[in-house]
DNA sequence: AAGTTGACGGATG
DNA sequence: TCATCCGCCAACT
């Protein structure tokens, strides 16, 4: 499996989290079918080209924090992220952290890929 | 070829 | 709950 083959797989299961929903970079690689490959999760989101139909924003920490190192991939990733995540309707806290209780996505069933 | 790095995660104190 | 320390693994130096 080719490195962008890998990616690709990790965006079309992020294509499939819903609006208003987040899910964690493990909960990708996991259903990806690649568990302890979180990390790159986050190497294949540092790749993606801008303008593409990937809702990378709904991608957050295990303990539902937005990324503040995105802002290496050339724009301030960190505000930004945070403005979709509102707009979406999902609410942080006071310490900024998505309540992943309510807000993670909960696959149902299999997880259509490559769609 | 070997060491470093990273949009991470879990265990531990 | 926060801080730190490891484990992880492929891309990069």
């Amino acid at each position: 499996m080719t490195q962008d083959e890998r990616n690709q797989l990790f965006y079309s299961i992020i294509r499939c989290v819903p609006h208003g929903r987040v899910a964690t970079y493990g909960q990708i690689a996991s259903l990806a079918g690649l568990p302890k490959h979180a990390r790159h999760v986050g190497v294949a989101l540092r790749k993606l080209p801008a303008g593409a139909r990937v809702p990378w924003h709904r991608i957050v920490s295990s303990r539902g924090e937005i990324a503040r190192r995105a802002a290496n991939s050339g724009r301030d990733c960190e505000s930004e992220q945070y403005g979709l995540l509102l707009d979406e309707g999902i609410e942080f806290d006071d310490n900024d952290r998505i309540c992943l209780e309510r807000y993670q996505w909960k696959p149902r069933g299999e997880v259509r890929v490559r769609g």
